[in-house]
DNA sequence: TTTGTGAATATTTTATTGATTGTTCAGTGT
DNA sequence: ACACTGAACAATCAATAAAATATTCACAAA
């Protein structure tokens, strides 16, 4: 029987549920354990600390995201430039969004990132994956020209940098930076593709809505 | 006679000191007006209230940078892609070393743009008008192909937004954070140059050491 | 041995107070 | 009128005490 387990999920619901009503700081341990019915040091049986249970659900909504990321990855009958554009797009939107509906959550990842900094490298790293295999696909199908993989990959993760928590840099609509990322990403595919031929590669076009499996979660 | 002008700048040095040294918050206005064997009541009747000071020296110092991009905007004998890259080095090699040696810049900084968020925006438009002129100058000289001047100006800034105030975003090294800009910049340069030669255009080189007009100021 | 408790302790947050500082303004001297 | 002062007032900060909370651990129950 895998009783730790299901106790550790009844932790981490009981903690989503908090942190998004109160925040995390006004959340106590004390209550956490009240609403599974355990005592306070119970609860450090099966996390070292209070910041672990806010990493491990930070932890999970990343590679939420990421699984989002991964099925646009996968979406046949699409170009790689059409899937990296999907991929930004969706992540501005997803963390858009997130942030717009939930205060909390923007304090969780604040606080998650503080403690933690490993943890942002690490989902950064994680995104980087995504775009790299993207590009790689783009150079092999020969859509895109490349002289150096990694250091495009990096390139276009640093160049769009502003469009994840794009509310941590700016209060403009989601209607501007959307306009100002597909500009952006004109650029930059532009720069990827390099025709031959003398056409001019046409400008981003901002997608309409993707799928769903991309909308934040209840936390 | 413009008495009062003179006050102005006297009050204005004093605060230079005082906040390079001892920070902002530290610094009194009883300090300041003793400096400029004043009253401190007197101090109001040059600047509205304290963090107007700041933010005029602020403003000064921000023009004082934009006067090295000029500088650089008129160097002859230099490509529209030279110089570009040149603006966006300078600018971050400036803004990396002033932060590094005067840890209270960067605090002086952050509570300007906290209390008059216009600011920033109007620094971000002074650039902006450069990168413009620049992308201008070399659409005219055929050197990039452009469709649309405006929205490439802004992806420009937009897409190396990471390389201004890096070390508030990272704490890369600046070797690093160059080797990554010159990548970000080939991706844009490609993209902005668009050759129909079917030659690709040359990586960015990290350059030299620019001008010494572009190095910070003692504040 | 594993699961759990709850009081004890260490740490952090919050409240409070007094002191400092920013700002105003009635009044002084020029 | 103009330039300025310095005391008065309001806002903020720093220090401290008090309270709340995180974390540990000796012990108990299963």
């Amino acid at each position: 029987m895998d009783e730790t387990g299901e106790i550790r999920e009844k932790i981490i619901d009981a903690a989503k549920q908090r942190f998004r009503h109160y925040g995390y700081p006004k959340t106590t341990i004390a209550e956490l354990a009240g609403d599974c019915t355990m005592s306070p040091g119970n609860i450090y049986r099966f996390f070292k600390g209070k910041i672990d249970i806010a990493v491990e659900i930070a932890r999970r909504e990343a590679l939420r995201s990421v699984e989002g990321v991964e099925l646009i990855l996968e979406c046949p009958y699409r170009t790689s430039r059409q899937r990296l554009e999907d991929i930004v797009f969706a992540d501005l939107r997803y963390t858009f969004h997130l942030l717009e509906n939930q205060p909390k959550v923007l304090e969780l990842a604040q606080i998650v990132v503080h403690e933690r900094p490993q943890f942002q490298i690490e989902s950064f790293r994680r995104e980087r994956r995504a775009f790299q295999r993207i590009l790689r696909e783009g150079e092999a199908s020969g859509e895109f020209r490349l002289d150096n993989v990694p250091q495009a990959t990096i390139a276009v993760q640093s160049a769009t940098l502003k469009y994840r928590y794009a509310q941590m840099f700016t209060n403009q609509t989601l209607e501007e930076l959307e306009r100002e990322l597909s500009g952006v990403l004109t650029l930059i595919m532009r720069g990827l593709i390099q025709r031959n031929d003398g056409k001019i590669v046409p400008p981003t076009e901002i997608p309409g809505p993707l799928a769903k499996q991309l909308m934040p979660a209840d936390l």
